[in-house]
DNA sequence: CCGTCCTATCGTTTAAAACGATATAATGCT
DNA sequence: AGCATTATATCGTTTTAAACGATAGGACGG
């Protein structure tokens, strides 16, 4: 039994199909055939069982994916661990919020790249769960989520923590004025932000129904439109200060619970990390918004 | 990156030289030669530093190596488990220390022979340091040894827990009288047994030296020779009763810790157990002697 | 300075895997 | 019922990769 056989195995198991398998292997069925064929005859047990829309797993076949599996993922690690040699290089693949993206990794980001150009960073983002699942399944090696996680597999670290905020033209003094306005606009960096829905739970929980959502691309056009009064938003205090200060806007304060939010970094607790990840958490820890204090 | 590629790296670097792993691995010096250049190549790492007395593996190759550990070891389960379909069959290797296996063991052992034909049943003896080795280095897949063992890799299973007595012929009273005498002599199964090293421990402790040592190969031969009188010996209360009553021989029981010995089954947490390892937990459980209360 | 013990490389041979075409069987649709 | 579609199985051929065997070269020790 071989790597490559239990490659061959997986593929068909997860598609169900010789057909499909050989065309993602890039193969022909007849390939993919004989060596599920040997498979099976060098285990004394069939793997498949074959009908005419393809192929199920059998009771053997069950027992067997997981392991092919895990050979997969293992002989990966090993690749990496043995191409790693201390320099960052290669790719590195992190997940993040949007969100968290746009609003705080960017300067990050840059740096990262300026200083390690080796190294070919890419950033997926998504929602929380999905963050989570994608360390999971080891499409990435870490990701930026609102915490916590508490997850068993993961190892997280708390990246910062932040208040929340809403923020309202000035003409707007309290959080109850705003409730009492009927034509309620709420404005989000996009539409999948973690902050609108937060502010939506905020708004709901007054009382507020029938919302509805601007979306724009920037932090200033946000603010901009926050200013002129077209609508209400919810920032991380601590990104608006300058803007605060010129008068443009009305901050309102949230009481605690409701008002904080952390981001986390999780990683696979199995999972080696790295030169590259390693260089890059060594970079966030330097930056000023970094809490020390983590679990 | 192959399995293939790691069994041949794995045995280059176990036996630090190329041609002593071509000799290990039916080939030759040419073929493990290219293959470890081909896996440089591909991981675009130097594995291992060439020198006229063999190969000494580099920074790379030592991250590399439990990989092909972990690769290998995962493949041999993965075969295992695919091949084992719910009927016992195949290699079973236990441990036993060589005292349990002629004590206890063997009516079990037979027993278990005839109800599953299709396993071949292996025991291998050794002390209990040996064999706890041995089922960490997964050469067993379980052994019976003397407990606790308590190591975080293993699982232990209380078997049963006896009381050791001292034997001697009826004309000795107490254990008193024993020590009194010179010339003591004491009959064991075999030099390596576990009871020796006890009975042993208990005389120096009481301060008797110069212990001469006999070895018999059956239970009945030390009987005989321990109520004739030529020396004494230690064995589990529970397997001298009819002789005892016979009045062939002298019980002298020893306080409490002295006398307490536990025979455990330990075998790797992470390990999944075969049918046949099953099957032969259950008759084992199944047994009289067994004890129910065990973690 | 030569014998011994290594690894590296090359051309040849052999074995295995991939290919492509064809056979066969079940399903769904008209 | 008949036919198109979508499957897997099997065969002979081709291609590719691995194993082999012989030879060369480099370091070490007596």
């Amino acid at each position: 039994m071989d790597a490559g056989d239990l490659r061959v195995f997986e593929a068909v198991a997860r598609l169900g199909g010789m057909n499909r398998a050989a065309a993602e292997l890039n193969t022909v069925q007849s390939n993919v055939t004989a060596r599920v064929k040997l498979l099976e005859e060098e285990l004394e047990q069939k793997l498949f069982e074959r009908h005419s829309r393809g192929v199920t797993p059998t009771a053997a076949g069950r027992r067997l994916l997981p392991y092919a599996q895990r050979v997969a993922q293992l002989l990966d690690e090993a690749r990496r661990a043995a191409m790693d040699d201390g320099k960052p290089k290669g790719a590195l693949v992190i997940g993040s919020l949007e969100t968290t993206a746009a609003l705080r990794l960017s300067p990050l980001l840059t740096q990262f790249a300026e200083a390690y150009p080796a190294v070919d960073l890419m950033l997926r983002t998504g929602t929380t769960a999905e963050l989570v699942e994608a360390v999971l399944q080891r499409h990435v090696e870490g990701a930026f989520v609102c915490g916590p996680v508490d997850h068993p597999d993961l190892q997280e670290t708390t990246i910062f923590r932040e208040e929340l905020v809403v923020l309202t033209s000035p003409a707007i003094r309290t959080l109850d004025e705003v409730l009492a306005r009927r034509d309620l606009k709420i404005v989000v960096l996009r539409l999948g932000c973690s902050y609108r829905q937060r502010l939506e739970e905020v708004l709901t929980r007054r009382g507020v129904v029938g919302l509805r959502r601007m979306e724009f691309g920037t932090l200033e056009s946000i603010i901009a439109c926050v200013s002129a009064g077209l609508g209400i938003t919810m920032l991380p205090r601590s990104l608006i200060g300058p803007v605060w200060r010129d008068g443009r806007m009305a901050i309102h304060a949230l009481p605690g619970p409701e008002s904080k939010a952390e981001t986390q970094f999780i990683r696979r607790r199995d999972a080696l990390a790295s030169s590259a990840l390693t260089a890059f958490l060594d970079l966030t820890r330097r930056s000023r918004w970094q809490v020390e204090a983590a679990d």
